[in-house]
DNA sequence: AGATTTAGTAAGGTTACTTGACTATATGCT
DNA sequence: AGCATATAGTCAAGTAACCTTACTAAATCT
């Protein structure tokens, strides 16, 4: 089993590191209670405005998605108990998505679980690294996010 | 069109960054004369011995991935003309799958690439903090792929 | 008022996987 | 040597998470 070069350039490792934060957050969530938990899931609920709810075109801008992915995805967190549609006061076409208590509760386990992953990567690696981590990675993320320049 | 919170946290920015140059990599490769570019099969590429080659049931257990899901990026990357599949010496059940010449030339391209995007991005940020950042991402990829301890 | 844009839905396709079932070859046990 | 079991790979079908194209209804522009 002749292993190929490992890859360890710093586009690798940040997709690497990625992938791994992201498994590990998701496995966690199922473990946390929400066994149909995906990404992708999660994604969406992160876009919906806790208070006021948000328009399925306004979730599509911000997620890179077509409205129609994020409608299929609004229509299995709809029938999961998660969120619901309710009628825009000021516009008849539209309609507002937005949480039901269990989408709030799960929202909260969210941010319970973040943290505890954050809290046990602080232990292995050091408070200050994972410091440094984030503002270098808020600098390389603002880097590459504008093309020119 | 209320935007929620947005993701500050360190996993969010690691999933970010990942995505980001993730997007830049694939944009790059299609520019660069490979159009039926994707991920996938660059990474399967990356799993590939340039030398000897390698057996499928070890590329899938390197990738984390089904045999069979294997066998259908081999199926596309080998009707595109960058693998193909030889008959293994000792194992007449097995096949090794072998870089083309197309194959190879698609590395060298993708190496080159790659080296352009870490240049562009030390421009913009810093020679420094890029070396720093992947010295840190090493760190809690490490520290996230091991459960325990 | 009529033309155009916008919000959302419907239907079907694509990519990148998965599981389950199968064949051929290799290996371990007695 | 003979048989059971494990392994390498293929075939077929299913799923998740998107996409494109085409449509209806309501809002907005002129």
């Amino acid at each position: 089993m002749t292993i190929p070069t490992p890859p360890d350039h710093i586009g690798w490792l940040l997709v690497r590191a990625g992938q791994l934060w992201r498994d590990r957050f998701v496995a966690a969530m199922q473990e946390a209670g929400y066994p149909d938990f995906t990404l992708s899931r999660a994604n969406l609920l992160g876009s919906v405005d806790r208070f006021h709810g948000t328009r399925m075109v306004d979730i599509a801008a911000r997620q890179g998605m077509t409205k129609q992915a994020v409608g299929q995805i609004v229509d299995d967190l709809e029938a999961a108990g998660y969120l619901a549609r309710v009628a825009d006061a000021d516009d008849r076409r539209a309609k507002r998505i937005v949480y039901t208590e269990r989408g709030l509760a799960f929202l909260k386990t969210a941010d319970r679980v973040k943290g505890e992953i954050e809290t046990e990567l602080a232990a292995k690696v050091g408070k200050d690294k994972v410091g440094k981590l984030s503002t270098l990675l808020r600098d390389a993320a603002w880097a590459m996010e504008r093309r020119n320049g």
